[in-house]
Formats: structure tokens, sequence, C-alpha cells
DNA sequence: TGTTAGCACTCATTGACCTTGACTGCTAAC
DNA sequence: GTTAGCAGTCAAGGTCAATGAGTGCTAACA
């Protein structure tokens, strides 16, 4: 509900009118009259009334007028306030929880193709372009490993962590190694390095352990290196961090982004996964869902965008982050709503 | 050079003049004059003649003119002469040749990377968007099997295959099973899916085979489908066949895409995997680089486009397909170029 | 017979100008 | 405090003429 009180200078007549502009504008783009809100709202006020308020909207920075004799338009204020104090939420529709639910659902478990799917749920209900990062590295700790011999000096080696997350890889070792001498490496590894976190693999003590035992089962101390390399490859640095960016036509529906120029800076800021992935991961705490309305943006981009975002997480693991993104007009209600939607689905598992 | 002769009724004259018109409006995207031609290239010949040669052209089909007084732009036929008889082969650049050696070389190996890479340096260099597939399931043959113990019934699968390449799986199998156990169907599955190919092990008689083996090693032959299932996913489908797109922002410079309509259908086909992946597959063969020219692309959107698209293999396997799409006055000696320099330095290896 | 100069004609583009209509701000009355 | 009414502002859109970039055609020329 509104607030019942004044707020920040707002009586709560001010505020009504300024809902009413922003609602209004989200749908048309277009300033709003004074004219208009009297007619469509029921508020018992003549044009001139809700003009005189407009001004002293405008006077504190709620809205803007474009032009001398035009309508109002909400300023990033007038969103931020909007968004903190009387936005509610907004119903979906029933198709539109089953479309998130039954995408989520799917790919759940399979961590890279979630996100993907849930960026492209969110896009395709929305309309606005959605970008989802997926979660790289964690601190895996290594909990069985064997070494498969592939082709003469060349194992492939097959790394258990604690979490059952299975990795391979393969390394050439110096020499040609049998099946049983492949074997009898396995061994050894396995048991030198169950419990070992891949974070501590550089450490010269697990370095020195390693080529001791080695050396007591008569194996060659020369293996160590390439085979602890490998291990620190296939786990620590893992894929590079992936970025996924659907609904990117999306951008050009708006006419805010008619004009060619801009429409070609959001593009290109969409095409930089490196530029994305800073945006997306700052400051992003707990389940809370987090809105930059214009430019309160860093980026001089997208100062004309509001972005929304959100942390992504399965049983407290973080899996990556989400971010809506379009102009200062979104429907902040009804991005919210679906990804609460979202994240309350994900919650259930 | 330029045929000495007729060609299609056209003769030496006419052909240089349409090269000239095709020339300019690559760079200009303007309707050409027949005055700008006189003055800017040495033909020896007026206006006037220019004039006249340019209405036969039109005549027969290889340029058009906008309207009643304007210059003349080529049309898809006419492009399809320039492109098949004209065009020479542009010389890069050092730079540009040091950027596709130095992006192919760094991710050689990496077959996903290096598509994208590739994708990249070609959309850095000609301004044009690119997109790349990458290849999925080959036919592979089974060389070795291995089954690691993961966790009480859930085991790893490694699976080595004739081109030594590796992959794995888990599997759950119905029963928990010891390291010992395991250690016995490794042996078991390895000797008797041995040089089979992964095509055939819908085969009945593989799936019996199998059977009877674990039968005869007092194994209980409930696990041969669920393992010989898993085999199939890891090496049947794979993951997911790869689109990368690179440049989408390009296709905004260009002032035929200015028409907000025009750029929304465009990225909308870039956007849609699926039709990309039907787009780059069809009819490519050998080394062979393939233009299509507007209107000769079966999709309607693509009908103001020219897609130049190759095959990428090394050492004769098929790594992907590499597509450059832009308007139809794109520049097909730039880009032919830079995609010869490509497949020659991946050729070199 | 091929080439060219010259002229008439066409048409997109541009800018000036005007009209329209959608607004606001202000003032005076309620 | 609210409202009616009016003057003033400004964007958008339409008309019109001027401009200039082109072509097509014809007649003259080599």
């Amino acid at each position: 509900m509104l607030l019942g009180g004044a707020y920040l200078g707002l009586n709560d007549r001010k505020m009504k009118i300024l809902a009413a502009i922003i609602k209004d504008y989200i749908v048309t783009a277009e300033p709003i009259a004074s004219r208009t809100i009297a007619k469509k709202y029921d508020f018992g006020l003549s044009s001139a009334t809700i003009r005189n308020e407009m001004s002293d909207l405008e006077e504190m920075g709620y809205v803007v007028a474009p032009h001398a004799s035009s309508g109002r338009i909400p300023s990033d204020k007038g969103y931020r306030l909007y968004v903190d104090q009387v936005m509610k939420r907004r119903k979906l529709t029933t198709e539109q929880q089953a479309l998130i639910v039954q995408a989520l659902q799917q790919e759940m478990g399979r961590m890279e193709s979630l996100m993907q799917e849930m960026a492209r749920a969110i896009s395709y209900i929305t309309n606005y372009t959605t970008v989802a990062t997926q979660q790289t590295a964690k601190q895996h700790i290594i909990k069985h490993i064997q070494l498969v011999p592939v082709d003469g000096a060349v194992v492939a080696m097959v790394i258990v962590t604690a979490e059952n997350e299975v990795r391979n890889c393969t390394v050439v070792l110096p020499m040609s190694a049998s099946p049983a001498l492949v074997a009898k490496i396995s061994k050894v590894m396995s048991r030198t390095l169950g419990g070992v976190g891949v974070g501590e693999l550089g450490n010269v003590l697990y370095i020195s352990m390693m080529r001791h035992q080695f050396g007591q089962e008569g194996l060659d101390t020369a293996m160590v290196d390439p085979l602890l390399e490998a291990i620190y490859n296939a786990l620590g640095t893992g894929e590079p961090q992936q970025v996924h960016t659907v609904g990117i036509k999306n951008i050009l529906e708006f006419p805010e982004f008619a004009d060619l120029e801009k429409a070609r800076a959001i593009m290109g800021i969409l095409e930089e996964k490196d530029e994305l992935l800073a945006l997306l991961s700052g400051g992003l705490t707990g389940d809370k869902i987090h809105i930059t309305i214009g430019a309160e943006n860093q980026e001089q981009i997208l100062q004309n965008c509001s972005v929304i975002r959100a942390k992504i997480s399965i049983d407290q693991q973080f899996c990556g982050n989400i971010a809506i993104i379009g102009p200062t007009r979104m429907d902040y209600a009804q991005v919210m709503s679906v990804l609460q939607t979202a994240l309350a689905t994900l919650g259930l598992k």
C-alpha cells in the first residue's frame, strides 16, 4: 500500500500522482499530462490541481518536463522512491509461473544450462534483456584419483572430489608406462592426496611429500610435477567463467534506444563479457534483489538503463548472478515478481 | 585480372564499369553516378558514354536504379558476377595476418575456444558479424573403459576412444559396489566393448553379448543397461552443439539496417541458435569458401544479406563451420582473404 | 559506328514557414 | 484549498519552393 503519511515531504496525494505518472510512463514512454491523470484516475481532482501538484513534484526532483509545454516524466529519483516505497508486487499469470518452474526444474542439477534456461525464461516473460553468469571454480577437495592408460606415456587422470564431482584430463608422463605401473601410480597418488584441497597443492610441502612417497614406492619422481600440475589445471582454474546473454534484440524494441547511437552502445556492452561480469558481480548480498536506476549505474552507457540483479544459490551454494537490463522506465514490479518466483522455485528444489 | 573477352554478353568495358560501381558502392552505400566514375576512374570515357553502358548493364540486370534520376547500385546478379569472375584477393596487412595467426595458434588444440577465437578475430578485422559452430559427436570407437568408485553405487566411467579422446560420466549402479567389484566390471567391459563403435551399441547383439559376459563372470546383469546407456550418452550425443556469435553490434553500423525493423529481424535470427545451425551447416564441401548473395539465401530475413561460409578442419578432422554475415554490399574480397588466411594458418598447424 | 556535349526532365533532400494540438503556468473566482 | 479559463510554449507534421544530383535523349562529331 501507499504510505499513510508524509514521506520525504510527499503527502499521500503527491504519492498517488507520482505513482500514476510512473505507471503510465512505463507503458507509454510518453510524457504524462495533468489532464490524462485527471481523466484516467478517479482522484476527484481537476487537471489544474494535478498541475499544481506536478509542479511541486518537479520542484522536488521526482519528475521532469522534457520541454516547456510537455507533460512530466519520472526522474531517477522518482523511480527510486517508487521502487522503495510504493511499488507492489505484481502477480504472475499461472502460465508465467509454470514457465519458470518448468524451465528451472528441468535443468536443476546441470548448473550451466540452469543459469542459461533461467535467463531465457525471464527474458521471454519480461521482454527485457537478461544476462546470467555462471559460477566457476569452487574449492575442490580431492577424494580419489585414478589414472587410466591411454597410449604409451599418455594417461588420463580422473579426479573425484569430496562433492563427488568428477573431472578428468590427460597427462603426458616423462616416460612410457605399463598398465601395471599406471595402476600403482594411481594408488600412491590417491593415498597421498586424498583429503587435500586443490588450493594447497602449490604448497612445497605437498610437492616434496609426493616426491618422497614416489621414491619410497620405487617410482620415478620426475612424474610428480606433470601430475600435480595436471590436477591443478583440472580443478583449479576450471573453465573460464561463462556469461549468457539472452534477448539482446529486445533492447531494440524500446523507443529510448531507437537512436542508433544508443542502441550500438548498449549492444557493445552486452557483447563484452568481461564488462558484464564486472557489472554483475558487484555488491550482491544474500537473497536480496538489487535495483540500480539510471545514473546510479557506474557505467556511462547504462545511465539510461536500470539493472535488476540477484545472486542465485541452491542449497546455500552459489551458482551465479542474474541481471535484467532495461530502460529506466522498466516494469520494476513485473521483473521483481518474476525474479522472486524464480528464487522461490530454486529454494524448493 | 579482368576477363580478356566477353562474358555473358559483357565486354571488357562493361566489366570494368560494373566493377567500379560495385567497389564504390561497397564503400559508400550510395548509388553511383556516371559522372563519379568518369572522374574517379581513368577509363578515358565521358560520363555520357558510361551512362550508355550503365543503361545496358541495367537492362541486363547487373545494376539497378533505386529511382528515376539516381545513380546505379549493384543487383544480386551483379555481385554474383563480380564475386565469380572479377574479384581479386585482397592482401591483408601484416598486423591483420598476425592477428589471425596469433588468435588461432594460441587456441589450437582447444577446439571450443579455437572456433570462438577465430570468430572473434575475423569479426574484429572485418567488422562483420561472425558466427561459428563447433563440431559435436564424432563416430567414436571405444578403446578402453575404466570405472572408478565414487560413492556407494555411484561410479565414474572413463572412456578412452580410438582417437585417444577421453570422456567421462557418472553412472548409478542398481546396487552398491566394492572397489574390487568395480575393477572387475571395468575389466569385463573393456574386454567386451574394445573396438566397438558407439553407433553399434544400440544393437541387440551387443546388449546380449554384454549380458552373457557379465553372467559368465558372475556379475549382476542388471548393471548392463545403465552402463551401456551411460556410454551412449557420453559419446553419442555429447554436449549440445555450440554456436558462437561475435560482433552483433556491427550489424547496426550499416545504413541498410538503420531501419529498426530490419535490425530487429536480423538480431532475432542471430539469437536463434537453432536457425543459425541450420543456416551454417548446409551444403559446405571441402575447403571451398561458399558465398550466398542476397536472395540466394533461403531465409526471408537474410535476403538483404550475404553470407560467406567455410568448413573448418584440422588434419582432415572437422571442427565446425564459420560464417560471416553482412549486407549484400559487403567487402567480399576482404572477407575471402581473411578466411583464406585463417584456413591456411590452420593447415600449417 | 562509336563517342560526346548539351539540354530537358526527374526526383530526393533540405529548409522555411505555417498550422495544429497538446500541454503548462498563472490569475482570478469560487 | 480548489477550480475554470486563458495566454503562452513547443513539438510534430504538412506544404512549398529551391537546390542539386542524376539520367535519358538528341544531335553533332570523329
